[in-house]
RNA sequence: CGCGGGAUGGAGCAGUCCGGUAGCUCGUCGGGCUCAUAACCCGAAGGUCAUAGGUUCAAAUCCUAUUCCCGCAACCA
């Protein structure tokens, strides 16, 4: 492999971003960060969904046009991804205006293909809601559960996809290639939808939704979310219809993974694939489902009003880098579970992990060394330790979970290392050693939890960018490099730190420090 | 009978496919260490493995039934 390529969902900008927008970001960019320690070409992509009728109501509930509230949202979603030190390569507006000119031309295509045909519609439309309700959602008496009254049959002309005829070219595909929707217990979930699948409604009559894309061919009605939205990840790229595409797009296509969240996983899972399949474009290397963000175990909603934003978090804290919460997201939801969020679990788990089983692990072993050795590195000390066979694993259990984009037990793995050097230090007692005039064995010991700190700093940099910069500056490594290149006595002879130069590289949150600094 | 997943010490989970001393993390309690960020290490307590039957020398694990919870089905990130 010497590409990589990663897709976030785009976020619709009808508000602000919260905590569970924050979680897909955070795990995407830990997985991009993870894959440029080991390939030299990666690309990741984001960005933000912008049309719509909500977009189009809210604008006008605020007394602002469509184009100013996106501008003004999709700012705030860039500000949110900036605050979390998320490196994306490009972010993408459905209101570009390449990604409009190149989404009316997938509709063409579409169109002349036969893929996509005009078809009158009728349905239970609610003036109080602007929308067609679904007959399962009524009340007993036939009403709209929200207005309370009895919603009119009207008939629409629509642009229809022909999704059935890629019914079962998508279960042939789903089937042979168990790898392709992630986990695979979601594969199970697919299936079962594509069993009652029909065509899908593509476009909307601008007497409706005016805010949209419209059909080249026909001014009358503008795309919908299924052609202009999920086509973002290919006209990011440069695709072109006619074949003529970009050097991004023919160099990164077709994408590793889109990440998504789970109820998002019907659309990109069987609509765009059928929409890829229909374009003959290469379908994408898979789909990973992610689970949700639950706060104190409720899911989060403006109507229970428990929606908390990634800035939100920070500010209590008073954190002024996003390492912590950005470990905290990547291991608080197992390989496409559901993850939990509370304050009290986000302090705890922080503290004990980078705080006190990380963190200190450094600080002590430093300490010793500049108590001992005079912060000097001598020769006779360095060699290869049981540690070294550690880490050695470590990095193999790491790739092998990143393979599968699990990168909450990855991450476990890595703490697992600074526990295992913990244990290490305390078999060994080194600060016995030194008293009893060891002092040769005392220098292999502290070299060995060292140069094991050295790799966790390259390990944990995906996790934690600016923690890993700080145990790098300290040990005067270079975490820059590849995860191969991972050697062993990285660390050189010589005089490495004075006692000034310690400095902790992340503080336990509440603590004494914490609140002095 | 829509499809699927689950029920394991206070909490969260593994073990179930291929039966054979019930394990991990956190919490609690006790001890140790003193290099360190009230940190680190060791040990202990605590479970009739949802319920009722069955198969077996032996069942958390296999079979049957029941109860309860959850996901998807339904434009929630």
């Amino acid at each position: 492999m010497e590409r990589f390529y990663l897709t976030t969902a785009i976020d619709y900008v009808n508000g602000a971003p919260h905590i569970g927008h924050a979680y897909e970001k955070i795990i995407s960019d830990i997985i991009v960060r993870h894959y440029k320690q080991r390939v030299d070409n990666v690309y990741m992509l984001t960005g933000t969904d912008e049309h719509g009728i909500k977009i189009q109501k809210t604008a006008k509930d605020l007394g602002t046009t469509p184009k100013e509230l996106c501008d003004k949202n999709a700012q705030s979603f860039k500000d949110a991804w900036a605050l979390l030190d998320i490196n994306y390569d490009k972010f993408i507006r459905t209101t570009d205006d390449y990604h409009e000119k190149c989404v009316q031309k997938i509709f063409e295509k579409l169109l002349e293909k036969g893929d996509i045909y005009k078809h009158s519609y009728t349905g239970l439309y609610c003036s109080g809601c602007e929308c067609f309700l679904n007959p399962k959602d009524l009340d007993e008496n036939g009403n709209c559960p929200i207005h309370g009254k009895k919603p009119d049959k009207v008939s629409e002309e629509n642009y229809f996809f022909k999704l059935t005829k890629y019914k079962d070219a998508i279960i042939k595909h789903i089937k042979e290639n168990p790898d392709f929707i992630r986990p695979y217990f979601r594969a199970n979930e697919v299936l079962n939808q594509l069993e009652n699948i029909e065509d899908i409604s593509v476009s909307r009559p601008t007497s409706n939704v005016n805010w949209g894309i419209s059909v080249l061919s026909d001014f009358e009605q503008v795309i919908y979310v299924w052609i202009d939205a999920l086509s973002n990840y290919i006209t990011a790229l440069g695709y072109d219809v006619d074949g003529c595409h970009g050097e991004l797009f023919k160099k990164y296509w077709p994408v590793d993974v889109h990440m998504i969240g789970k109820d998002i996983l019907k659309f990109h899972s069987i609509y765009w694939i059928g929409i890829l399949m229909a374009l003959g474009v290469e379908l994408p290397k898979s789909i990973y489902a992610h689970g949700w963000i639950m706060i104190n175990k409720d899911k989060m909603s403006k109507s229970t009003g428990n929606v908390i934003s990634p800035k939100t978090v920070m500010d209590s804290f008073e954190l002024k880098e996003p390492d912590a919460l950005r470990y905290f997201m990547a291991v608080t939801a197992l390989n496409g579970r559901d993850g939990n969020y509370s304050d009290e679990e986000f302090k705890e788990r922080v503290n004990a992990d980078l705080a006190n089983n990380f963190g200190n692990l450094l600080n002590r072993t430093l300490n010793m060394l500049v108590k001992y050795f005079d912060g000097e590195i001598l020769p006779q000390h360095i060699e290869e330790s049981e540690l070294t066979y550690k880490v050695k694993s470590t990095v193999r259990s790491v790739k092998k979970y990143f393979d599968e984009y699990d990168a909450a037990s990855a991450g476990l793995e890595i703490i697992n290392l600074a526990d295992a050097a913990n244990k290490y230090i305390a078999e060994r007692a080194p600060w016995t050693l030194a008293k009893e005039g060891k002092i040769e064995e005392c220098g292999k010991v502290l070299y060995a939890i060292l140069d094991t700190m050295a790799a966790l700093s390259v390990l944990i940099k995906p996790y934690c960018p600016n923690i890993s910069d700080r145990v790098a500056k300290q040990l005067k490594i270079d975490n820059n490099v590849k995860l191969d290149e991972i050697a062993s006595c990285a660390i050189k002879q010589g005089k490495l730190i004075s006692k000034e130069e310690i400095e902790p590289v992340f503080l336990r949150l509440d603590s004494e420090f914490a609140d002095k600094k």
